[in-house]
DNA sequence: CGGACGGTTCGGTGCTCACCGAAATGTGAT
DNA sequence: ATCACATTTCGGTGAGCACCGAACCGTCCG
């Protein structure tokens, strides 16, 4: 009413939490951007028959989720790509999930109950590896005196060494300064993880190296002979934590 | 139909990140949650009259946000306490709101815009220091050293001493379990600050040694004569950081 | 024992929005 | 040029839900 309001301090700025939020409050858009966790560009069409709704549908949701920041675009030619806009956006994807609830989905084929072992087993997490597998790596690196815990996960000088010997040691400014480690609470484990510097690296590593296979469409890895005999050499992993389980627990399991 | 798909693997668990954005995607809900970010615990009638919403719907929100496991509550004679369920919860709020757009909200008063410029300066954010304090106090770690730059902030080795040598070294339970330098972009200045176990062991040794002033009933901080010596001689923060801005800026300022 | 107070329950109302199909647009291949 | 294909635009429909007021229920106080 005033001069002062009318004038130059008749608005703010705040965070709006709740348009943010309500993106990701849709079953469709959240399953779109849990698809796009695997670090991939998926085309319109692909995420339509993912989500299992019609292609008119999904064009809506990915307006809205480019619009709200949460994903890139790139338009070739006649397809639509889509990925998650950047490193930030997924962390805050995983930390949410971390904090959600479960639900009972149901399962429909023998087929599906593989693919979520397998995807429980390992997987990718936008740049890092995650589920069983990514667990037990971090656990192993930290009972080798490779990582410690000292205000969060840091890299030991044997860790630098470690990785250096892996040929992992370039990765920007000296080991000395920099503690690039990361963790990532896994939704299909409830455990930490790596992710991070480290955790991309290592995973870039693997792949590189042949220890670990992605495949094509899927976020599900697979630890290779070559990566068995790595991982057991290098880190000493069990056996269980490369191979997925061949016995599926019951549904409390 | 078959024995494995009735039986042991008819279902299976997956986060709910729907679930859990839809408790958030209201601006109703989403002012509570930020509201409690003072980590502070609040009647569920300070709530209502804070939200502008009748005490009834009140109830239904509170209802909701504790049942989805972000707020924890504690009953006391007629009164309803309700506090954010735990600093990770805190955290992923404080992510969300840097990810979120902003949006602007009229101030209809001088008292409201002294209110926000003093919250701008420096607040409390659960437990640990944001505003333009924050910031600079991340900024000032950061140029010295402290904190190294790689996917977010972390602690270097002579940032560990650092903290030692303030006498935070051991820091208790929290740094064990939470174990993480987190950083959390600010909405008021979109740059990050300090959070995680520890940013709350600064703030708490920042309130012990009275270089920082908590008001009663708000998230607002005040800098302390000690404190102005104190973030001087420690982490050379400029004069600018210590004190409130004393002009307001423009809309767009 | 009343009466004020903080919170809850319930029914009803209005708005928002996820969804689809059909038709339109624009690109790539023949 | 023409056809196939990926995506988009548009109108219409149905479900979900945030909100309120009024009545109700316990707790604290005089």
């Amino acid at each position: 009413m005033n001069r002062w309001d009318a004038d130059q301090e008749s608005a703010a700025d705040t965070p709006d939490l709740a348009a943010l939020a309500a993106l990701l409050a849709d079953r469709t858009r959240a399953a779109i951007c849990m698809a796009l966790l695997d670090g991939g560009a998926w085309t319109a069409g692909e995420l339509a028959e993912y989500a299992a709704v019609a292609p008119s549908t999904t064009t809506e949701h990915l307006n809205l989720l480019v619009a709200g920041g949460l994903l890139a675009e790139e338009r070739r030619g006649r397809r639509r790509y889509v990925r998650l806009a950047g490193p930030e956006t997924a962390e805050t994807l995983e930390n949410l999930a971390g904090l959600a609830p479960y639900r009972r989905v149901p399962v429909r084929s023998l087929a599906e109950a593989n693919h979520r072992r397998a995807l429980h087993h390992a997987r990718t997490c936008y740049d890092h590896i995650a589920g069983a597998l990514g667990v037990a790596i971090a656990a192993a690196m930290t009972e080798r005196g490779l990582l410690a815990r000292d205000y969060g996960l840091v890299l030991t000088v044997s860790g630098a060494n470690w990785l250096t010997a892996l040929g992992i040691s370039d990765a920007g400014p000296s080991v000395a300064r920099r503690a690039h480690v990361r963790t990532c609470l896994d939704w299909t484990v409830r455990r930490q993880h790596l992710s991070g510097a480290v955790g991309a690296a290592l995973y870039r590593h693997a792949l590189e190296h042949d220890w670990i296979a992605k495949a094509v469409t899927t976020r599900i890895l697979t630890v290779t002979a070559t990566g068995r005999r790595a991982f057991r050499d290098r880190l000493g992993l069990p056996d269980e934590a490369l191979y997925p389980s061949p016995v599926l627990g019951g549904p409390r399991g």
